[in-house]
DNA sequence: AATGAATGAGTTTTCATTCAT
DNA sequence: GATGAATGAAAACTCATTCAT
């Protein structure tokens, strides 16, 4: 004879899962996979260790729930949707800046990707599948649309939102998860002109201007 | 009480050293530092694991090593001053060929490096001082000189020589060490031109060319 | 606030009993007592595990109730008065046959006892007092009735009985709790027959009666 | 550059090896198998527990290895041979005799088969073709040799066999691994004595004689 | 009375590290 | 200098038992 009904039930152990995961990424992130132990996630989500087996059946399922339930840019879509009808001259900054302010959020689930993901091909599939496939498309989309409309030179839409999701993954690495944000900081706004300017206008100055002279 | 001159003594203990650091490296790129045992590492030496520790205190010292001794891009230096001269224009693109080629050949370092090195201080202060800092360093006095002789955008050298390795180094992470080379196979040609004309001209096609016709 | 009479009462909690033993007495029998969890058992039982302890307060008095309850032989008595008055000539065959039917048929209960009672002194205590003893008393007093009565040798009937339930206990082992059946399966009639035929004539060829002739 | 020749090494290995299922002898049948801890058998082999999965890989590969390498009765072919020329009639009391005496001597590791090799295949397959059958076959090899030259009834051997190692295996259980020893005593005479007896002439009183008179 | 949830106290197994030879 | 052997310390996972409802 349950107490509660059971939809109450589910909601409850879906609470429970919520909490646990929430802390396996604090602790994950904080100290890595392979050596933080089930009592640190234990600890930090307030529980005791063999709780945690109730809801999760061994630490590698867990790591994976976490990956597969925390997608790193669930929003990518909608972000794009809100800029599909704008030129790249000014969606691209605006995509630009939303999506370093959300990475920014969210760098704890990127740590984890970024180490827990490389050298272990399950783990990994589940990333490419869930998380880079869809935003390298999603990405894509847009870009290949423009290049259509004429708005950007027609190159392979994938590869060059690849360029575009590099340098910000790569200011992610370097400014958020080392410290280069104590040696060399850079205001998220220069983050995110340098990385919109780059991929817009590239580096070079234009030769033409100097050519009409 | 040694036969040979302390030199030669020296001299042996190095290649033992440089025996040790390669079958780490090996087997700390195929399975990851945290779940390589000393065992493994001392088999793919063809020693025996007490061995190791004549030549290293710790697993950790290991690491750390490899980390120290291996670095990324030692000639990046070399490759820059060869093209010091030459415009970005064809100076860029002759230089990301080649980073990239070298990126591809190390990826078994870069494999550890992006694993082992997050939520690791001490690891990622050995990386960022060797590593990057002198890389960005490098890439980015080439940048300022040709920012001061008008061939380049005046940005941040040091923001935009990350813009140009975070390129590089997602696609390395996307295409070597992940699936993505099964998935959607881009040739070292491809990648290098893409990256390059990215990093020089930009996605955006130019307004002023389309409204002279 | 019990709405039935006290009666009622423990005749529900009876029942439960009941069921839960049996449950146990399948997984035991199945895996082991040691090696089964009281999830086990009430999967089985089809109870909830905490509903387990309301009825028996530890997984051992759980064992040990099977064990006090589950007489292996309960109508050994009501056999043996059946024969009392007839020769072991005839008696014994039919005894041996109904003796080893109702083993057969609880295989299961002395797998249980045969792993569970060794090494465990209360446990073992438990089974010789109600069930061993009892056994041998009961066989011990036909045997001794008769071998008063001359019809059979003058030994210990202690003893004696003990040489005819180890036949039949060591071809239940073989034959039902191990894989005997598979390899060198015997009929219940060769067993039943070959047991009597030994017990009472023994293996031996009378010589006395080739000598006389 | 190992100090010891390849030869002593094994040697030594052995030495340790044997050390370790002496001690685990001990414990499990002190205790059971389940019930005792891996820290038990390393104490008791005055070793540490790590140590021990230098030679085990698991507990249950060191129970396997204890019922595979300690024959209950090796030495069963040899005690055959010496009274295969010897009539039944001296040859079997001899024969129990003998078993009997080291069935007792090795009572510990009969406890250890007796408990832990049911309701488990595996382990049941193990014990039936090193120990069992090969038993059954020497002893039936012998009776039915006998039952040719017309000393034996012919029978079944195979039954037959079972039958007096039922008896045998039947006292060992109940004066050795419980505590009929001190409720019942029986001396080794006495159980060799009914063992015999019962096996070679039975326990009924022969017709004959009373007819006779 | 019945149970879903929680947990303390283990247990097996692993492995970096040490050391006698 | 090299190594086979040994081990302390830890980590994942289990399960009998309790308890709030």
């Amino acid at each position: 004879m349950p107490r509660v009904p059971a939809s109450q039930r589910e909601q409850y152990a879906e609470a429970r899962r919520e909490q646990i995961l929430e802390a396996a990424l604090r602790v994950f992130s904080g100290g890595g996979f392979a050596e933080t132990t089930m009592d640190q996630v234990a600890a930090d989500a307030g529980l005791s260790k063999a709780c945690l087996y109730t809801y999760f059946p061994t630490k590698e399922a867990l790591l994976q729930q976490l990956v597969e339930r925390y997608n790193l840019l669930p929003e990518l879509g909608e972000l794009i949707e809100a800029v599909r009808e704008e030129p790249p001259a000014s969606g691209i900054p605006k995509l630009v800046a939303e999506i370093w302010r959300r990475l920014r959020e969210r760098k704890e689930l990127a740590r984890v990707l970024v180490r827990e993901v490389h050298s272990f091909p399950e783990r990994s599939r589940v990333v490419t599948e869930r998380v880079r496939l869809p935003a390298y498309r999603a990405l894509g989309e847009y870009l290949e649309d423009w290049m259509r409309r004429g708005a950007l030179k027609k190159r392979d839409p994938f590869a060059t939102a690849q360029c575009l999701f590099g340098m910000l993954w790569f200011f992610l690495l370097s400014q958020e998860l080392m410290e280069d944000k104590e040696r060399h900081p850079l205001s998220d706004r220069e983050i995110a002109d340098v990385v919109s300017d780059t991929f817009l206008g590239g580096a070079a100055e234009l030769a033409p201007r100097r050519a009409r002279r």
